[in-house]
DNA sequence: GTGTACCATAACGTATACGTTATTTTTCAC
DNA sequence: GTGAAAAATAACGTATACGTTATGGTACAC
């Protein structure tokens, strides 16, 4: 069905596209669709599709109902706590890992050149932009710590608070600390000192955390 | 085709039946079986168990190899090494979490009751049986700490380790120190001590690491 | 109008069918 | 006997078929 010669299987092309879907906001909290139906979008049978599904189930994006369906699991205030528990504990054992390997100043280029990207980010006041550098600075450090169950794990619970990040965005006060607290992890990982790195990080998750859940109760949003 | 009325559907029982023979070494390290085999022995389809190996692939226990079926993953010391590293991060965070919780002394009966098991399965020998309490102690930290996604997740990555602690329980020297830091633990939480038990909790996981990863090099266990 | 029981519908869970493709076996040249 | 090429095999990925069962609607009694 598909015009293009694709070397990914069905299940994946749904997979990655029912997530960015949901990841996007197309399919928006507690958006309900059944299985024929996003087959039908997609031009597959049910078979990839509910396979794909239940992943994404998995990964804690959707639940499945028993005759309704696939729902995008909203995110609330707990569930955003929850989420920065274990970014906060994850992320604090990948910068301790990073940190004990003593990296060459070139291994962490990506990570310096993120918080870069987030300074003048913040200088032309474009939160989107800042946003996706404070992302890809997360994901090299758990990408760089070696440990791939790991680095799998904080990846699957950073896309459940994903949306939840976005809308909070434009909320909250100009993200102004981030940038400072990310240049002393990094000073930190680069002498090695593997307990400050885990411990400022560790702080900056934790601060974060707080603004994000205040912020959640402030404006009383129900879901995400 | 089940002759007796079963509540759970066929994938869950593929499920379970097929990680029950991995973490009790009937699958073996290295055990490859096709899904047509798996589905004959269970006497259901393809389909189910096909579902289950899924999900017993992202949860680490097997792999996937086309035309080859499923295939048990054997563990190597690396890999404990990131799995011990991932215990140790998610659960001090849940010693953490439960400390802040100020829990009561009913709730940490279980926890209690775990260490004491293991004292007295101590005093009579029985390695099966401090195993099976210390597992009980460590699974009932993450239950109590109130956080569902870090739960599923360290329950994921302690079944990955399953295998190869019970493999070098009876290579190692009487587990003495558990005892101890587990009653330090659990006074830190009863004292809403936060930090020392976070900190305690992860020099116990540290510990324990360093003494597996050793004891794999040690004998060259080559993969379990 | 209200409540209950029956029926029609449809979505899922599972089984089966089928095409594709990697692997293995066989054939045949030398 | 050795090697390569071609044919046969079989396992998977996907599609389709089917039975079960929950859910919503309709009819009917009151």
């Amino acid at each position: 069905m598909s015009k293009t010669t694709n070397k990914k299987s069905l299940v994946e092309r749904a997979y990655d596209e029912v997530k960015k879907k949901i990841l996007d906001n197309e399919y928006y909290p507690g958006f309900q669709a059944l299985e024929q139906e996003i087959a039908a979008d997609l031009g597959v049978s049910r078979t990839p599709v509910r396979e794909a599904l239940i992943r994404l189930q998995h990964e804690g994006l959707v639940e499945l109902i028993p005759r309704r369906g696939m729902r995008v699991v909203p995110i609330v205030a707990s569930d955003m706590k929850e989420i920065y528990d274990v970014l906060t504990s994850l992320e604090s054992m990948a910068a301790e890992l990073l940190a004990r390997q003593h990296p060459d100043s070139a291994t962490l280029e990506p990570m310096k050149q993120a918080t870069a990207d987030m300074e003048v980010a913040l200088q032309h006041e474009d939160l989107d932009a800042w946003a996706r550098a404070d992302e890809r600075y997360h994901r090299c450090l758990i990408d760089l710590c070696g440990n791939r169950r790991l680095a799998n794990m904080a990846n699957t619970v950073r896309d459940q608070g994903h949306r939840a990040r976005m809308v909070t965005l434009r909320l909250r006060d100009k993200p102004v600390a981030s940038i400072d607290e990310h240049r002393q992890v990094l000073d930190a990982i680069e002498r090695g000192d593997w307990q400050t790195a885990r411990d400022v990080h560790y702080q900056h998750r934790k601060r974060a955390s707080d603004e994000l859940t205040n912020i959640l109760e402030k404006y009383k949003l129900p879901q995400l």
